[in-house]
DNA sequence: TTTATATATCACAATATAATGATATGATAT
DNA sequence: ATATCATATCATTATATTGTGATATATAAA
C-alpha cells in the first residue's frame, strides 16, 4: 500500500504543477493536445533544441503527465490522461479572469534590475 | 482590449501554474480552501515564518489566486475563485493515478548527492 | 502616548531550475 | 559494416526562486 502523509501530498502536488509551471513544458503540453506527436515533430512545433525538448519531455514522462511509446526509431509521445487536457482546458478559463493579475506578479519573475549595478 | 499573443498566452499559463507549483504556496491554498482565514491563522495552520508567508501571500494576491480584505488590524485571505479549489481537486484525482510516477520524478528535485563532495 | 499585535517589505544567502553544447545510444538504410 | 537519422544523457553555466532576519507600517489596547 502507498500511504501518502499530508505534508508529502503537498510536495506531490506542487511537483505535478511544476510539470505545468514551466513555459516550456506547457507548450509541449499545449502541442499534444493536438494528438501524439514524434521528438521530432515537437521540436519542430516548439522550435525548442532537441535537447531541451528532450529534457523536459523526461521531466514529464516521469512526473506522469505524458506517455511514450516507441515507433521504431520514433518515439510518440501523448498526453497520459484526459485530465491532463482538462487542468489546461480550467487553467484557461481561469486565466481569462485573473490574466491581468498575473501580469503584475512582481515577487518572481522579475526582469532583474540592472540599472544600480556596478562597472 | 488585451490582446494576447500565443507565447504571451503560455508564459502567463505557466505563471498561474507556478503559482500552484510551490509546496508553500500549495499549503496555504489547501488550508485556505476550508474557509477564509487571517495571516495569524495561516501561519498557524502552515508552520511557516510569517514572513515567508507574507511574501507567498503577496505573490498568490498578485497572480489573481487569493484575494484579501482589510479587517482592522486583520487581513482575511480567501481564495478569489471556485475554480481555483476545482483545479486543486482535479489534481487530487490526477494525482491518486500518477503518484507513483511523480514520485520517480528525477530532472528536478534531487536530493543533492554529496558522497563525492570533497572535505 | 507608549506598548503590543498584525502584517508587509526588502536585501541577502542558499538553493533549485533551465538552456546549451558535446556526446552517447540505438534503429534503419545503403 | 558504415553512415545517417532520432532520441537520450550529462556536465556546465546562467538564471530564477526560496527562505531568513531585520525592519517598517499600521491598528488597537493599556
Amino acid at each position: 500500500m502507498l500511504t501518502i502523509t499530508n505534508a508529502e501530498g503537498v510536495q506531490l502536488q506542487a511537483k505535478l504543477f511544476r510539470g505545468f509551471g514551466d513555459p516550456a513544458r506547457l507548450n509541449i503540453l499545449q502541442v499534444l493536445r493536438n494528438g501524439p506527436m514524434t521528438v521530432t515533430e515537437i521540436v519542430a512545433s516548439t522550435g525548442m533544441s532537441q535537447s531541451n525538448t528532450s529534457n523536459h519531455l523526461r521531466c514529464l514522462r516521469e512526473c506522469g503527465l505524458v506517455a511514450a511509446e516507441q515507433q521504431g526509431k520514433y518515439a510518440l509521445y501523448r498526453l497520459s490522461d484526459d485530465r491532463v487536457g482538462d487542468l489546461l482546458a480550467m487553467a484557461e478559463s481561469l486565466l481569462s479572469d485573473v490574466a491581468r493579475g498575473i501580469y503584475e506578479c512582481t515577487r518572481y519573475n522579475l526582469p532583474r534590475d540592472i540599472s544600480q549595478e556596478k562597472v
